[in-house]
DNA sequence: ATACTCATGTAAGCTGTTACATGATTCT
DNA sequence: AGAATCATGTAACAGCTTACATGAGTAT
């Protein structure tokens, strides 16, 4: 079995003792969401194929009536997450950003139009840093602890990110609009 | 036919000028590249569905024996690529980033594995800036021209980014060495 | 001659999504 | 009593990639 990034995901948050599917993916959406996402529907058969491949062991815990599986990193599983995060293997990076797409293209309109495209890029980004502060930033500082530091830090990534793409459409912005001005 | 993203992507590079199949790849890898990519396997049969859409025409311009197949858009598919630029729904975002996923999951390794982890991420983005700067850049500005500004403010925007990655993660490439420091 | 670029396409497979299907527990 | 959350899974499909298959034109 070749492990893929989401399968690391999962064995990093089932080291950080997370214990079933729902949880994973319920703590992937309130941290690594924005740089990393999942689905319900991808977490549990890749647990089922780490469980297959030995890199995790599921244990039967209901609640009540209501059942419940969780699972556990064997030693395999640890070994392979410390391995990958040790690698020197360039890390896989993609972006697919339709904003920066329609950016490329706003020759195509009349630059009154080119102007606006780039105002709501600009407040998207300011929406998506002000979510991000909301509720990503003090889920991570709120389970910050001494050992467990590095998930704030890329929440951090996070929002200077967006703070800094608001500002970078913000100057494209104020060109575009001074441009504008001299026109008349 | 519901026209996605990498459509536009395609309809903005033919309103560009360009003509086959082959010459839109081409571009797309000296250009969008880094926030859109595309692949010919995607490309040909894309060009295909806008056709049958009836957002491009086609026409046979062989060279010599070579077989070469022009597009052109449509009435069609400019007020496709219209529309999609004044649009106001909310562009897709989407990030798959293994570093930050790594740098996530960094507790999971002694601190001076997680500097040596910052450390290669620092210089993938100071690696991928420069390429940027030596191809992408230079292309962009190469073709640039007062009725087509904006691939080269889509350029200056991907560069700046990486510049800002670079800084980000020296800052805390910086912040992990002083503390090592402190331990000895 | 040989290698690189131009040029078009298909097949198989990987990764991930949305929607479907079901039901218990807990909070208000 | 009703809504939200906890909990697990499958089916169908969307979007994209790599590898395969083929061959002509051009520069060294």
């Amino acid at each position: 079995m070749r492990l893929k990034p989401s399968s690391y995901l999962i064995l990093g948050m089932l080291n950080l003792g997370l214990e079933t599917g729902y949880e994973v993916k319920r703590t992937v959406d309130r941290s690594t969401r924005f740089f990393w996402a999942a689905s319900l529907a991808q977490v549990y058969p890749e647990l089922a194929a780490l469980e297959e491949g030995g890199y995790v062991v599921s244990a039967d815990e209901p609640h009540g009536a209501r059942p419940r599986k969780t699972y556990q990193l064997t030693d395999a599983g640890r070994a392979a997450l410390d391995k990958w995060l040790a690698s020197e293997r360039v890390p896989a990076f993609e972006f697919r950003d339709e904003g920066l797409l329609r950016l490329f293209f706003a020759d195509a309109v009349p630059l009154e139009d080119a102007y606006e495209l780039v105002k709501r890029l600009r407040m998207g980004a300011e929406g998506v840093e002000r979510d991000f502060r909301a509720e990503i930033l003090p889920y991570a500082e709120r389970t910050a602890t001494a050992t467990r530091r590095f998930p704030h830090i890329a929440a951090r990534e996070g929002a200077d990110y967006f703070a800094w793409r608001a500002s970078w459409f913000r100057k494209i912005e104020a060109e575009l609009a001074e441009e504008l001005e001299k026109r008349e």
